[in-house]
DNA sequence: GTCTGGCACTCGCGAGCCATGAGTGCCAGG
DNA sequence: CCTGGCACTCATGGCTCGCGAGTGCCAGAC
């Protein structure tokens, strides 16, 4: 029901708005875009564009700024995802390609990211749930210590400590590693709790205890809650947020300080592609006056994991959507390879 | 050279200063603290204090504040170090004893500190040099694959990848492990490179590329520079710090993201108690207007890292330090019990 | 010699005021 | 439906000015 010039003005604001952080005017609008018409004109089209909530005033006699509806229907209908140029891509991949090791890519990644899009960069590890398992190591530490290394297709490497209630032989120990691995190894976590089930049954009485431990902490290292990771980076960007700072600062760095916050952030977006997220569409509060952008990533076809980042909801969003996209897609790549 | 009530008149001046953030003048000091003595006297005083360069005044006819001198003083000769009461120290130890994993430990850790100092919070993971090896894994994830992981006593485990230049078999791999940890469990990581040496002789020509590049790989995780990792929290904090808010904290959270800067940082610290560096005694720039209070934590006698807190040179210096201190044992003994 | 009260002076801060101008809404005419 | 014109609003920045906290200095008391 919006004209398709009405449309062409919001995009202009929004353009306009992100560029210059500031207001911005029907006469500006029409200086610096070329849409045919005069000032006054756009001042209906934009008093139309407020009756229907997509942009607002700060206060009476100023510019129009964007409302988070503005920006959703600017990002859903008005603008598409930038990619990045030839020499971007290179950039990346070169960047990436040096880790030795999963926190290095990681850490890279959240450097990468922070940089392209100067704003505060999120990465989640790879999920223990979504992938298989390569390995399961135990050790021994002392003889009634053992050490459970877990250890995934993405090379995340996962352990814990595990107590005996009673000393555990080199052989049931050897013997429940060689089980352990041939029932799982290849295999998805998700499918795990249930391969290993009757894995207690060929033991002794007196070792069964202690693989039964091993097993319920096994399981327990695969519990959604306490196996998710996750990286930030580039919180120093925070800082290009507005001039209103101290008061909308505050509430976003304590957001992510609450990994649990950041995970739910992330799990939320269901959608394959790019999700975006608009200041009040985000459940936690002090995301309000922040967007989210993320996509999730993996080696295969299928994501393993989300990466993202947080900034005002005045940002570049087709720049924004273009970087994430893109450094997903290398991240993925490389964990294919490792 | 300073009479004793002058040092009285500077430690009233730090404690006022530290408690409203603003300048303090010769009246409100006379009124607060009972100096026996009339404002035009301890104006006088301050007079004296600001030739010797212990406080400043922002601008004529305004109070004085501290410079980085006074804090100095303070902090050396005018306050101690305010002992935690018993409830927190029980509170400290109930929040770390629940710590399942050394991670766990190290994140517990960082977020305790930053709620008790109510600052900026960095805590250093165990070194590995100045750690001894409790066990040395290997194994093998593919044909020409292995993955190498390194346990220390303090409960952190470090692994690396390593792409063998030829097939290595089951057999040369169990004795490859058995011969290395009789050489080096026990033993401290420093002595690691002279104790494995000559390791690579026994086996097969075959098999001596493989050993030496497990070797060499072994080596390289104990290099100083790629080894030390750390942990951060509390950044929210960041807000509480004053008025001339961005130009400050900018800076601050830049420093904060380069691990490199962080981990000179505490390792300047070379006191064996509570180090504390006051603005620009901190060698980094963007850190000249934040102290840094740091201390070594270890299980036994040594210290095996640092923590410790980065705030504005107007803080609590008493109260930080003794919470700093306070963590620290605790923490010290948490990973003795492990 | 040291402390004290008194006094003149400085100067940042906030309030109040005003002119400016960007931007708006509305209306009448093309 | 678009346009030019016009009256109106109101945030912003510059300005003055009074207030008051705080200082430095001095003369006198202990």
């Amino acid at each position: 029901m919006l004209s398709e010039r009405r449309l062409k003005v919001l995009r202009a604001i929004v353009q306009d708005y992100v560029g210059t952080e500031e207001p911005v005017g029907s006469k500006a609008l029409t200086e610096r875009h070329n849409l045919g018409v005069s000032p006054a004109t756009v001042r209906n089209d934009m008093a139309a564009l407020e009756d229907e909530g997509f942009i607002a005033q700060p206060h009476t006699s100023a510019g129009r700024i964007p409302t988070d509806k503005g920006y959703r229907l600017f990002v859903d209908k008005l603008a598409g995802v930038k990619p990045m140029t030839a020499p971007e891509r290179r950039a990346i991949q070169n960047f990436l390609e040096g880790a030795v090791d999963l926190d290095d890519v990681v850490a890279r990644t959240v450097r990468l990211l922070a940089q392209l899009t100067r704003q505060v960069a999120v990465v989640q590890y790879p999920s223990l749930t979504r992938s298989t398992v390569r390995h399961v190591e135990l050790l021994s530490l002392a003889p009634a210590r053992l050490m459970l290394v877990l250890i995934t297709d993405t090379g995340r490497v996962e352990q814990r400590m595990v107590d005996c209630p009673a000393p555990f032989g080199e052989a049931s120990l050897a013997d429940l590693r060689a089980r352990l691995n041939s029932r799982v190894a290849g295999r998805r976590f998700t499918d795990v709790p249930s391969l290993v089930e009757d894995l207690a049954e060929p033991f002794e009485a007196e070792d069964r205890g202690t693989v039964s431990t091993v097993l319920s902490t096994l399981l327990e290292t695969l519990v959604e809650e306490n196996e998710e990771r996750l990286m930030i980076g580039g919180t120093a960007n925070l800082t290009r947020f507005g001039h209103d700072f101290p008061l909308v600062i505050r509430p976003v760095l304590e957001a992510l300080e609450e990994q649990v916050v950041l995970l739910k952030l992330l799990g939320e977006a269901k959608d394959p592609g790019v999700t975006v997220r608009i200041g009040h569409e985000n459940a936690h509060e002090g995301l309000n006056s922040t967007s989210v952008v993320s996509v999730g990533y993996g080696s295969g076809g299928e994501a393993v994991a989300k990466l993202g980042v947080v900034g005002p909801t005045r940002m570049d969003y087709p720049g924004t959507m273009g970087a994430v996209r893109a450094v997903a897609r290398y991240v993925g790549q490389i964990l294919a390879e490792s």
